[in-house]
DNA sequence: TATTGTTATACTCTATAACTATA
DNA sequence: TATAGTTATAGAGTATAACAATA
């Protein structure tokens, strides 16, 4: 079961860390470490009402765009290995966001399907996500959001 | 003592997780998740013959800018609690690369301070990060990585 | 024998707080 | 009483491998 441990990262620790070097090696994964904070934590703040963590939404957004998945598939999909999978959808089971179905062809198979619950907490979770996301880029125009969502897939290849 | 368990996340995880939905809130987040991940294995693998890690790297960073700093100073200026940085001190003092100084003012403070062997082996670590950093991005131009940089900056304000 | 999923275990990292030594 | 640093402890997350059930 999720844990709420979200939230975290605003220990008393948070005064202003140094800003990287312009030119160092190590600046970018600086940048992108920091970045990437900021956008979880806005994120893990969204989420704080829906009772479950980045993790299971990352999952149920594969079962939203692919349809029902084996865990198999969504070990593939997601950067989480089988174990990390079991409970992650234990959990979703459990918030019956989605259900483990029998799959005909082979019974070592399970079909991680999305309730109607699951895709309707899914829907509201994306709209709260909006405003964290329009937050987090509050110092970007929108244009600029874009590029670099733009160089970030660029970057990664995809 | 750094345990080099640096290299992790090429487990047999690494086929090809979905990239996310242009639209997508969520997108921004897996994106820099992805891109940090991509930069961090980088410079995890190039830190390896160097016996210490990323956190090890980011303090000498500190101390080659801003000369001998107290722990409470670290503390402030990384992303690690009060600890967290006397583990990875005493890290870099068993490494030899840095020692704790008496501060004549007040007896309580350590200077963490760079030994000239910090220094060449920081200077050397910062040679080894480039190829890999080079690496890292090689999807982009150099142009397009400035670009990816200046973004970032702009995001988080500095 | 290989694969899917489950369970159990260990390990890393972090967070917390108790503790000391100073101030 | 407050601060700097240390130490100890507990927690979350992940990784590993042993295991069960299929194929």
């Amino acid at each position: 079961m999720p844990t709420n441990a979200a939230s975290a990262g605003q220990t008393a620790a948070s005064e202003t860390p140094e800003s990287p070097q312009e030119g160092s090696p190590f600046a970018l994964g600086l940048l992108l470490r920091r970045a990437h904070d900021r956008v979880a934590a806005a994120m893990d703040e969204a989420l704080l009402p829906f009772g479950f963590e980045r993790r299971h939404l990352m999952v149920l957004m594969r079962l939203q765009a692919a349809g029902p998945l084996s865990q198999r598939e969504l070990v593939a999909q997601t950067d989480h290995d089988k174990a990390s999978i079991v409970r992650i959808v234990d959990d979703l089971e459990r918030l019956g966001l989605a259900s483990r179905e029998l799959v005909p062809g082979d019974r070592r198979l399970r079909a991680v399907t999305m309730t109607d619950h699951g895709r309707d907490i899914y829907a509201q979770a994306r709209r709260a996500a909006e405003p964290a996301m329009t937050e987090a880029t509050e110092n970007l125009t929108p244009a600029q959001t874009r590029q670099l969502q733009h160089l970030l897939r660029a970057m990664l290849g995809s």
